[in-house]
RNA sequence: GCCCUUGUAGCUCAGUCCGGAUAGAGCAGCGGGCUUCUAUCCCGCCGGUCGCAGGUUCGAAUCCUGUCAAGGGCGCCA
């Protein structure tokens, strides 16, 4: 990548320079602002204390030396305000840079390999088997997959894995309401009362067991939702396999030979406090049942196991319950450096402006599959992401689904469906599509087209921030970004028409090619389709 | 009381991890633009004491301390 080139171009000009010493890393970015160049350099004023020079000085003795060695597509450097170096590039990066993109293709553009050799288990939506996923599975759901699409095109080894809640009180409850159900009776007082129970027991087959095939019905319900928005997952775990082949018990003899359990009031307790939790907690009741956290704890001492690097997905909800697992797991010996639980903050849904009632006994609860309803499966997943897990989110499904204008899902959509048809108009006039790689880009010089590809060159470092930090909205945002650039140029920029040379023609139909492949991209980082008509 | 998250334009949010130059986008409002590849688009204008107060720094929306507000969580429930 050319800020790569630019930054061993920096240090050395550093050590021409005598500066000592230099620095490993030499930050690059992009300017806010064009007349500051196309990549600038902070350097000199990050520098400047530590070898007590003046960061003016140090800037214009770099852009001196620089000058007269300049690296490849570099058109010049000047030093800007306090002490900033600031290149300004040739558009020949640009375009070796489209070369790059569509060689790479779908497949490997923004793809790296910093998780080579590292296996992760993302687990997410690990909702009860017992009722349909509702409203606040949704961003858990799109959050997870997105995440493991991510690290996907990292290079790590990814897991996508849902945890089954299918043994204890709730999964009886079910059974026993179901059963109920079927039987034209209401549940009992404290049993599952929403109404797809009704549709269920009027499924269920008389002489089915109403837990098992109950518990089928449900995984059956979660896959079909699932499968609407693009998810699909590689294991669904068992909570009550873990009873029948002892990873439970094994799990507890692993924890008292650590000489970390103890018992107290006829309960086994797990002393997480000694690893920063805020109180010990129950494995074993005092009657002698399973806490929720002792089969927790052994699938999570599975999960490592089985993989480096394991990242959870919970709701705000279960936020408290973060420390206790971290607790466990390091009493269990494993680094929790490796254990990453992402949060994702509650969302409000609303239907023209007035609240909707996300749960209740009634069964007036929203499901996930009305939200797919509402506004399509593309509009549910682009609109769960755009925004950071870190930030309560706000969702009118109203607006979403019908004013095309607030919804940025249809915007970037309509991106690609444009290039798509130019692509069926040029071929339709009888321009093949050229070996980008043989055609010469020398006439993309228009601003739209330079803004196009400088959007381009953004992606492969957004993918890396994007995975490491587990965020996906970044790449929501830079999506957002180049379907504004692909509309600019479509506007401004003719490919196929009077007046366009047919050396033009090619440079842009090989321009349209590179940027159908960041659309393509990053909306499947979102799992989000790239239709090819709209 | 303790813990987590959030507070940036009228609204919804990026930017904060890793401090840089005049803080960005969409929507809403106002005003322009289609004889050619999808006007579901493009362009301009309007709009912000970055919750508040200190501190560190050549430089703070970003780091530190305090404080206010909103949401969530603090069970031998799952």
């Amino acid at each position: 990548m050319i800020e790569d080139q630019l930054a061993e171009a920096i240090r050395d000009a550093l050590g021409a320079l005598g500066v000592q010493p230099v620095p490993d890393h030499v930050q690059l970015e992009r300017p806010a602002r064009r007349e500051h160049g196309d990549w600038s350099s902070n350097v000199a004023l990050a520098s400047a204390k530590a070898t007590g020079r003046n960061p003016r000085e140090l800037a214009a003795e770099l852009c001196a030396y620089l000058g007269d060695h300049q690296p490849d597509h570099v058109a010049s450097v000047e030093v800007a305000g306090p002490g900033f170096v600031n290149f300004h590039l040739q558009d020949s990066w640009l375009h070796d840079l489209l070369r790059q993109v569509a060689a790479e293709g779908v497949d490997h553009f923004a793809a790296n390999g910093f998780g080579q050799g590292t296996s992760v288990i993302v687990e997410f939506v690990s909702a009860n088997p017992n009722k349909p996923l509702h409203g606040g599975h949704a961003r858990g759901a799109c959050l997870g997959d997105s995440v493991a699409r991510l690290l996907d095109r990292c290079g790590y080894a990814v897991t996508r894995e849902t945890y089954l809640n299918d043994r204890g009180v709730q999964m009886g409850l079910f059974a026993e309401s179901l059963a109920a159900r079927a039987r034209g009776e209401e549940p009992p007082d404290d049993g599952y009362m929403g109404d797809y129970l009704i549709e269920w027991a009027a499924e269920m087959p008389v002489d089915a067991d109403p837990f098992e095939w109950g518990y089928q019905r449900a995984l059956q319900s979660h896959r079909d939702t699932l499968d609407r928005v693009n998810i699909h997952f590689d294991v669904w775990f068992s909570e009550r396999s873990m009873v029948a082949d002892g990873k439970i018990e094994a799990a507890l003899e692993d924890l008292r030979s650590r000489d970390v359990v103890f018992e107290e009031d006829d309960a086994t307790w797990l002393r997480t406090t000694d690893y920063g939790d805020d109180k010990d907690r129950v494995l074993v009741k005092s009657d002698g049942d399973l806490t929720y956290l002792a089969p927790d704890i052994a699938y999570h001492r599975d999960k490592f196991g089985r993989a480096d690097t394991l990242i959870d997905i919970w709701g705000a909800d279960h936020h408290g319950y973060v420390p206790r697992m971290r607790a466990a797991m390091q009493a269990l010996g494993h680094d929790t450096d490796e254990l990453d639980i992402i949060i994702t903050q509650l969302v409000d849904l609303e239907r023209g402006g007035e609240k909707v009632k996300m749960s209740g006994r009634s069964g007036d609860m929203v499901t996930f599959d009305e939200i797919i309803d509402e506004v399509g499966g593309d509009a549910a997943r682009f609109t769960y992401l755009m925004q950071s897990a870190d930030s309560r989110q706000t969702i009118d499904l109203d607006l979403v689904a019908a004013r095309v204008m607030e919804n940025p899902v249809f915007y970037v959509q309509m991106a690609h469906a444009r290039l798509c048809s130019i692509q069926r108009k040029a071929a339709e006039a009888g321009f093949a599509m050229p070996d980008v790689a043989e055609v010469d880009l020398t006439p993309l010089t228009h601003e739209r087209e330079l803004e196009l590809l400088r959007t381009l060159s953004d992606l492969p470092e957004q993918v890396v921030l994007a995975a490491a930090d587990r965020a996906p909205h970044k790449i929501a945002t830079w999506v957002r970004e180049l379907a504004a650039a692909v509309h600019g140029f479509h506007h401004d920029c003719y490919v196929v028409g009077d007046g366009v040379s047919p050396a033009l023609t090619d440079a842009r139909l090989a321009l349209v090619e590179a940027a159908r492949v960041g659309l393509v991209v990053g909306l499947d980082l979102l799992g989000v389709a790239a239709p090819e008509s709209m």
